[in-house]
DNA sequence: TATTATACTGTACATATATTCAGTATTTTT
DNA sequence: AAAAATACTGAATATATGTACAGTATAATA
């Protein structure tokens, strides 16, 4: 696939939310109105370079003639089912099956990282960066997580999501954002902790 | 719905054959030639049935304007390619195709709602309900939005993200959900006021 | 440096297309 | 039994639309 200009880009997403809108493509005066071009030969030329470099296809002497071409090899069944976990504040003391509340069809790469799970949030711990009740935290599950990180805790049987902080080989600092609630300070040498994971993205359903 | 003769079935079948096969929806004379009608009229007729049932719509004097209403349950690709626009401040008089950043690959039952694109966020005028710098908000365009929804507006030049509030059938406050932030009040006698869309999701990439 | 590609405006026109009108006939609903 | 819906043919037409042609200008490429 050769590279396509900026404008190019503009068009074909014209395209595909024109298409995404009414279910039919544009017309070239469709796609001028949307972009502000003034001749409808300005959008004539995106065309034919568009499905030159192959990324339309034109049906000659047709209205609306145009499809989008889906280069199936990039997208490949990418989808998955993520389980969504509800987090219960107190004595769950696994995340495992146990709070499966349902399942959301995701793209794999939908998130800058992959991950294994989406957790329903409970309660406003972490308001101030923007993560709210019932928000979906899309979890990876992982031990290396950095200072900084949001992660999903566990000490000892209650699980929560906080910014995890290093203090000293052996203590950890949960830091909450949210100045209601205090920062918890674990002593990995008396107390149960375990990282069950990071948040790599999040989803919230209006 | 109502009850669908098998003539008519057959004309809804080809309108979605034609569409998976080329694309695009199919002209009267297409219906025509495809079930072997031999005026186009035959097809009018019958898409005016299908219309009327409600098992498509059809724009009028748009050719090829026919789209298939309550795809749900058929054998649709799931997945599209939602465009991220980026929310610039000031000076941008529509959010059409003209700050197109990417496109993200997502499934149309994604949120509650449909919806049309993305739209990244700049500011933090919703910071206190989760909305923050970057986050990407899934918009669905129209009018229709009632008191409380979380909106996109156009005030004059300006794009906002806001909560929408009728206070009376001339004036209409936006809303913001950060205290540093005051609420807008619109007069929609004297100001260039345009609802875009309201937020049904958003996505946040860690 | 010459050439091609990109990125437009503007006009014009053949034809692709929706849509109306006039018929005919059968079936379903009221 | 009347009215409405279904299921067509056939012709006519306004307009929606693709597309060619004539320009201008800048950026990328060979």
């Amino acid at each position: 696939m050769k590279k396509i200009t900026s404008q190019q880009q503009r068009v074909l997403d014209c395209i595909q939310i024109y298409l995404n809108k009414t279910g039919f493509p544009p017309t070239r005066a469709d796609i001028c109105k949307e972009l502000g071009f003034k001749s409808p030969n300005s959008a004539e030329t995106h065309l034919r370079a568009l499905e030159k470099k192959g990324f339309i296809s034109i049906e000659s002497g047709t209205s609306r003639g145009i499809s989008i071409i889906n280069n199936d090899n990039k997208l490949t069944q990418d989808d998955n089912e993520y389980p969504v976990i509800g987090l219960v504040a107190a004595g769950s003391p696994t995340l495992a099956q146990e709070n499966i509340e349902q399942t959301i069809n995701c793209p794999n790469k939908f998130f800058d990282s992959d991950f294994d799970y989406f957790l329903k949030v409970k309660g406003l711990s972490m308001k101030d960066v923007g993560i709210m009740e019932d928000d979906l935290i899309a979890v990876k599950k992982t031990n290396e997580v950095r200072n900084g990180d949001i992660v999903i805790a566990r000490l000892e049987d209650e699980v929560t999501v906080k910014f995890f902080q290093r203090k000293s080989p052996k203590i950890v600092e949960l830091e909450a954002a949210n100045e209601d609630y205090e920062n918890i300070v674990v002593d990995l040498e008396y107390q149960d902790f375990h990282i069950e994971g990071k948040s790599v993205g999040l989803l919230r359903k209006n």
